[in-house]
DNA sequence: GCCCCTATGCTAATGTGATTAGCTACTTTT
DNA sequence: AAAAGTAGCTAATCACATTAGCATAGGGGC
């Protein structure tokens, strides 16, 4: 029997081209699946993950870190407004090509109560606050009170990430233009934040 | 072997309770866990149900007409900013209270392609636009342009919903209070939308 | 009050998926 | 070339959903 040569990015890799190119995205993410695309038998991938929740945070990290690669990339040399609809644009953009690892990029790391987090967890934990705080340079420009800062990024991440999730899941009906609605939720966003900063 | 006294509403009534009170939430929804809860052998379940995804549009179907019982019961007598502020705290009131329920609204109806959708899918996608209509007529206060009010209410329940979803999933690691920061969510969506009705 | 019929419950069996245990053989190290 | 570790395998177990087929409870008709 040859091997298949395998290790944990080869199957996390794996994971991820099946997260996106499964229908049923982040939930048809089974390790059934994966070791048909590894061509290896079910058991074989236990020798280089933990378990499925193990092989998901995996798939997260990527999803996470691309996501953060993309928002700083777009947001570096703009600023106030003009950073905030680069970076809503590019995140909703984000979800439309990858719909699998954007799903994947809402899981919680594992909280071991007994204090032994794992170090996957820890840098998944660590990536999620990266990606947030671009969101809080990005309101750098609009002027707002330090002990507004927190409320305000909140509030953009709600918009922007609820926006996403509903069209990605078939929320929106109406046969209107959804990229037009995206381009109003930035308008809103960005005058209520400007109203905001100067309450 | 005395009888259970089991029904359709019976059974979605310990899955309505089941998922409100598992740490899982929607997703603890099992047919394992249901039969356990009726005192019955999971196969008997089949009597009166289609399916667990027809179980689960039975609870999606009671969650959606409770948030849209209580969409309506807070916005009847109140208008504008007013109405708005009102509807968004009763949605994240009842997520709290239902965060299993909460998750089930989002529960797409089935789409039968040969065109027999179930009168349960028909039911629930009427339910799910009755409680869109809701958003539509408390924003008609705003004074938008009609060309404007599908954006308007795709961006108001993108905000809401992001935030609702947000918090629930533990998405919010700073200590800084999350009602306040609501509310900040509801006065943006305030001032931004009585802006996009003067643009 | 008795019989029949249907609805409601059951057990048994199948299929999918995750996980663990234990075996074997490839590959690298010495 | 032998030793050792690693990466694959099969077999078995567990949870859950689903289907098939059986038994009976309990109400409607006589």
């Amino acid at each position: 029997m040859p091997r298949a040569g395998l290790s944990r990015d080869a199957v996390t890799d794996l994971a991820v081209e099946l997260v996106d190119s499964s229908p049923d995205g982040f939930a048809g993410l089974t390790l059934a699946a994966v070791a048909a695309r590894a061509g290896v038998a079910v058991p074989s991938l236990y020798k280089h993950i933990g378990s499925l929740a193990d092989l998901r945070r995996s798939v997260a990290l990527v999803a996470v870190t691309e996501l953060l690669r993309r928002s700083s990339a777009t947001t570096v040399g703009r600023a106030g407004e003009d950073a905030l609809r680069a970076l809503g644009r590019e995140i909703r953009a984000f979800a439309a090509e990858h719909p699998g690892l954007y799903e994947a990029t809402q899981v919680a790391p594992a909280f071991d109560e007994s204090g032994q987090d794992d170090p996957a967890s820890l840098a998944l934990a660590q990536a999620a606050v990266d990606t947030v705080d671009v969101v809080g340079a990005v309101l750098r420009g609009f002027g707002l009170p330090d002990a507004r800062t927190v409320d305000a990024v909140r509030v953009t991440r709600a918009a922007i990430h609820g926006f996403v999730e509903l069209e990605a899941h078939g929320g929106f009906g109406m046969p209107d233009d959804v990229g037009r609605s995206f381009e109003a939720l930035l308008d809103v966003l960005v005058s209520g934040l400007v109203t905001l900063a100067r309450a």
